[in-house]
Parts: structure tokens; C-alpha cells; sequence
DNA sequence: CAATCATGCTACTAATATTGTAGCATCATA
DNA sequence: TATGATGCTACAATATTAGTAGCATGATTG
């Protein structure tokens, strides 16, 4: 699957609009959980494997590799972690943690 | 692929937590598409396939499905729109469109 | 200096998800 | 009773992800 750059066509959308880079990046299997996991801090590719509940190694790595080159997350010595990008990005969606509560709430008194 | 309930067991995460439900639900293809589009207002199924820029019409209908039972989607005899807590989603993650453009043109500036 | 360990990662197959096309069933309108 | 629009299903082809084994490199240890 070719790296959804912004400014080129990418899955599902011919545009080239950012948004729509953006959104085929974090709609591949693993792409925001990665993000999520190192904004609890930066973590080996081995210890990064554990914190994602056992993601395969060549998934994780094809992952890496796409936001490195959508310069996301960064590899340094001291492990991979996230770019000022990426933080700026996880800033962003943090607010979905607390808000996943409240839905999870809602579906369930929807069924009693 | 089964429903991220948030609650239970999902794709990647076996602890439950609602926010690993949403990163699966999120993650993927076309899910956080199909909010974006709604959210642009009301579509019939064709509508929204054409706004999807073509999405095959069993995918629209699995990720409808899946967005339907876990309430952020609801099919009125207006189309398919947004429920409020679909919208609440919306809300949190609209800002990724603006952000978008800053991140394209930072990835453009460093290629220079 | 050889053995061990941890690192990032590749290779490969099997399983699963997505695409793409055709077309069905239902309802409203003409 | 045609015609058109609706929501969708079926199915084969293709692409992605999962899962396991293990390689290559560098640091540490005996």
C-alpha cells in the first residue's frame, strides 16, 4: 500500500487534499493506536510490539515506516517516539479517550 | 469482521476499553470517510457512495452497519445522517482538517 | 575473543478485508 | 404496467493484515 502523502492521489480518493491523505493514514489497521501508545513514551520497536498487544512485526514496521516518512514519529536513540508533528496530531484526537467513555455509556443504557 | 463494541473484545486489544474499541472502529477503511461525508449533511446510500468518491456499495453497507449498531450513524427517511453522538465524535476530530493543510505544508517545506 | 543478549527488522504463508461489478427486491411515480 | 430511484446482496478478484520463524548488527559479558 503506497504511503498516503498529501498533495498525491491516495486509496479511495483521488483529490490529493490533506484531509484525505490524513484520513486513508489513520484508517490503516494500527496507524492512530501507534500514535496513541507513543504518546505514553517513546519505547524500542520490541517494547512498542508489547504496548500494542502483540501487532506482528511487519505490520508495526510497515506502519513506521509510513509515518517516519510522514515524519509523525521519529526513530532516535532512545527509541521511537513521536515528532512535534505527531504530538501536535495526537493533541488533537486525544480528547477521544475521554469521549470513548461516555459512548461506551451511552450504547450501553441504550440496551437496558 | 465483528463490531468494536466498546466493552468487549476487538480487533487488537482484548482489554475492553472503549478507546481501543474506537481506534479499531476507526482504523478501519472509510469509517472516519463516511463521518466526515455525513457530517456534510444527509445522504441517501448513493449519495454518500458518490461523496465517498466511488466506495463499493458492500463496504458502505458493512461500515454503515457497524456505524448504525454502534449509534454514531442512523438511517432517517431523510438518508443516513449523523446522531448527536455521532456528532460529538465529529466535533473532536473536525480540527484534523485545518491541521491537515499546516502538515502538508510542513512535509512540503522539508523536501525543499 | 567467543558466547550471549538485545536491538531493528525481513521473509514467508495463511487468514482476512476490500474492491469491483452485476443485479435483486421494494417502493413511488408516471 | 412500465420506469426510475431506493437500499442493498452476491460473488470473484485483489490487497491487506496476522502470525511465525529467524537474520543481521552491535553491545556486553565471561
Amino acid at each position: 500500500m503506497s504511503i498516503p502523502m498529501p498533495g498525491a492521489q491516495v486509496r479511495g480518493s483521488k483529490t490529493g487534499k490533506p484531509i484525505m491523505a490524513l484520513l486513508d493514514l489513520l484508517g490503516r489497521t494500527w496507524a492512530l493506536g501507534i500514535v496513541w501508545q507513543l504518546n505514553l513514551g517513546s519505547a524500542t520497536f520490541r517494547e512498542l510490539q508489547q504496548r500494542c498487544e502483540q501487532i506482528s512485526p511487519s505490520l508495526l514496521n510497515t506502519r513506521l515506516k509510513e509515518l517516519k516518512v510522514l515524519q509523525l514519529v521519529e526513530l532516535t536513540p532512545s527509541g521511537y517516539q513521536l515528532t512535534e508533528t505527531g504530538q501536535g496530531l495526537f493533541s488533537i484526537v486525544s480528547p477521544l479517550g475521554e469521549w470513548s467513555l461516555l459512548w461506551a455509556s451511552q450504547i450501553k443504557k441504550d440496551n437496558v
